[in-house]
DNA sequence: TATAAACAAATTGTGTACAATTTAATTGAG
DNA sequence: CTCAATTAAATTGTACACAATTTGTTTATA
């Protein structure tokens, strides 16, 4: 009895569901993110700058768990994209202010269907719906 | 009122919760993987290995939800550290037979004591742990 | 009030991810 | 039998993701 493994078995993992889950999901937005040319990262950060129409690449991060080095050349993507404004603080120059532009808040407009679309290819009854978003936020918390 | 932006606000997402917290999961494991000079990746394709001692690309691929063009590479630096060997399968020269070695076997030793570990810094009851466990299979059944 | 500590972004380097294409081997319909 | 279709890996190109370091600015203290 090779009992003495089962904690390292793949399917005895939890990170691992959690892990393929979300890549298999995000997969899954990129044929109607392609539609607004964004990738779902750059997605989530617009759907920040949607609902908060400014704010700094630290505030940015930390809604979005990423750093830097991962935002900074997104940003500068979505600024080629002309979907938002990067310029330094006048109080502060050490932090950058990333404001959604005109064009950028536009897209928001395309971006309302999407949710519904993702619907019909997950399947998850409210009830699961709800258990897991309530998990999904308690691991997070703790984890912060 | 702006409720018509509901569904695209980044709190009413689930496919973001879920994105966060497996990235801060996996972030947590490093320092534990640091010590078998292993990425989480490399660590959940070992862990097939360990399982079944012998696999090809295509196995794996569908084990892990992963296709060649992450799989190539990251075999290619798994088999530099001596942990596998690759080889063509003799019967059917499309496939390639991954082997797990003895150094490869002998890690699994060392990655005894890694799910306690974790266990320390995600923090999640039992009961909680199952539902997830159970909602997250759920998704990825019906996707595949 | 120098200047060291702290801070925010940017940069650098490594390692995934995955779509799309290519290469090489095998299979199957005519 | 033969060549088109299929299949499995590998390759190519783009985009994260993050640790570690660097750059430039601000703050705090000796």
């Amino acid at each position: 009895m090779d009992d003495k493994y089962a904690a390292i078995r793949l399917q005895n993992q939890l990170c691992f569901p959690l892990y393929a889950c979300s890549k298999e999901i995000v997969r899954r937005y990129k044929p109607y993110l392609d539609e607004l040319d964004l990738t779902y990262t750059q997605y989530i950060a617009m759907m920040v700058l949607w609902e908060k129409k400014e704010v700094t690449v630290k505030e940015l991060g930390e809604a979005l768990y990423l750093d830097s080095g991962t935002l900074t050349p997104l940003l500068k993507k979505l600024e080629s994209k002309g979907y938002l404004t990067r310029a330094r603080m006048e109080s502060d120059e050490r932090n950058l202010r990333v404001t959604l532009t005109k064009e950028g808040e536009a897209v928001q407009e395309k971006a309302l269907g999407i949710p519904e679309k993702m619907n019909c290819c997950v399947k998850l009854d409210s009830e699961d719906a709800k258990e897991l978003y309530r998990i999904l936020y308690k691991i997070l918390n703790c984890m912060s």
